[in-house]
DNA sequence: AACACAGTTAGAATGAGTCTAATCCGCAAG
DNA sequence: CTTGCGGATTAGACTCATTCTAACTGTGTT
């Protein structure tokens, strides 16, 4: 089931949030302990549904605006397919997001740092990125490593 | 303008609607004039306004149809950044997408085949992707070669 | 104790996209 | 012809993720 934070999770999270100028809060630990207890790529009503096990009062709203804040102090990424409701993902390694056609999960797919350059080194002349999406669809038989 | 479509480009739109057994009409032309007028990567919304200076009584619904119909017959791409709407480029050849952070602007960026070549080699035995997404994030100041 | 203020909350509002049911149109059969 | 069929089109209702709003809470401060 979910697990509270180990202390080192616990600092982390306090870390990014006061780095950004933010609190911590019951609800922002409850969210965040959500996310790393499962690594997988939960939509913002499964983030929902799995806290209020924990925390029942609360608010899907505020389910968002966790989020969003994690988001905005680098805690975790977005990760949209098509258009289908956002997910998020505690793994901050870089990385890219394989979809499984079928089943619809999504795995994380290592990015060697020779592929990122390669990837950089296509951008003509005056393009300046700061971030690189990829993501692949297809169908996965695999013993599952990160999965959903 | 919105000029009529070469004899081309009616063969190509004929040729791929036939071979996937759906009809030429006079919306589907419509349409397709429209995303081949500006190889910009409009919206359903900017399609369908700019559609509709040549076709008064189009509708929305039939925008939106006859899109999919292309998509489903390989005859244009569906671009989706973040939650923003949906945005479709008729560009056919493999490229990856740049967003201008500032603009919104999105800008066609060639893949050479040894970089796709890379990407699919980093896939895990076991995952078979048949879609590759890239898409890149930033600040472009660029002379312009495909915009928006 | 009163204040300020960020965070939380429920519910309303938004908006892209989808669905539905009615109509239209081209064409093949009678 | 004219009738009937099926796919395409249409307007409008609907869905649903996300955002907004306005009231409320809780904590720390003077």
């Amino acid at each position: 089931m979910i697990r509270n934070l180990t202390e080192h999770d616990k600092e982390h999270l306090q870390e990014a949030l006061v780095k950004s100028g933010q609190k911590v809060t019951p609800q922002r630990e409850a969210v965040f302990t959500v996310l790393l207890a499962e690594r997988d790529h939960p939509t913002v009503d499964e983030v929902f549904n799995r806290a209020r096990e924990v925390m029942p009062g609360l608010s899907l709203a505020t389910v968002y605006n966790c989020l969003e804040t994690f988001v905005g102090c680098g805690l975790v990424r977005q990760v949209n397919h098509e258009r289908e409701s956002t997910r998020y993902c505690p793994n901050l390694a870089p990385h890219a997001h394989f979809r499984d056609k079928e089943t619809g999960q999504v795995h994380d797919i290592e990015l060697p740092p020779e592929v990122m350059k390669s990837l950089r080194s296509i951008l003509p002349p005056g393009f300046d990125s700061e971030v690189i999406e990829i993501s692949f669809l297809g169908r996965a038989q695999a013993k599952d490593t990160h999965s959903n």
